[in-house]
DNA sequence: GCCACTATTGCGCATTGCGCAGTAGTGTGC
DNA sequence: GCACACTACTGCGCAATGCGCAATAGTGGC
């Protein structure tokens, strides 16, 4: 099974999570999900991701001029995203229950 | 979010589990993941994903005559779909534990 | 000056789930 | 006998989305 499809759906969830613990910009983004585990998130999925969520108002943007190289374009989330998130979460949770229960007789 | 996205890649591995319990044909798959909680599931997705599966070499299929309307076309699980299981389960597994930990602060 | 790292944008592709139409067999009610 | 509902499968084209790749550009080390 490939990760790149398992991601379809869940990426605009998973940045909404990163950015709820606090602001960051894409690289920054980027550079978090790879920590937490989603190693191979590709940059431009994320770049895309967070226009596309600030495109559908979940985001708030600011840009700040930065010591150590080009300037950065900082997302967070305001009310929506936060709502949007919240829900997602939640649609996430029970899927998640649906799958591990349909994978339950399935060894580890 | 729309739980349509959440399904790809996982219809794969959601429609191997069910076969993995007991063959099944189209119909009846549609039925049985519907009954576990995938309740929007099209059922164009799931011949599709059935006939994917099989050109890749995971299922079998016969048919089988039936009395209550058109003949049926069975798949099963072989070796392939069976390992195709397996690690696809495993790559589920992983790729749920990361997101539930990156939403472990948001609240249910 | 060249290279590595940081940082963003845009373009086109591949995958895949879905809606919808079409085909077809069986049984029910009128 | 005919419309209709349910069963069962196929094919077509669309939409969403993650990715690879190229381009642009700033900073600092050698």
């Amino acid at each position: 099974m490939d990760s790149t499809q398992l991601l379809k759906g869940v990426l605009d969830l998973a940045v909404l999570a990163v950015l709820a613990e606090r602001d960051g910009y894409g690289y920054d983004v980027v550079r978090r999900l790879r920590e937490a585990g989603l190693e191979d998130v590709g940059d431009a999925s994320v770049y895309g991701t967070l226009r596309r969520l600030f495109r559908a108002g979940a985001l708030t943007s600011y840009v700040v001029a930065s010591d150590e190289g080009p300037h950065r374009k900082y997302y967070g989330l305001n009310d929506v995203g936060r709502s949007l998130l919240d829900s997602s979460a939640k649609t996430w949770r029970s899927f998640s229950n649906i799958m591990n229960d349909l994978l339950k007789e399935v060894p580890s």
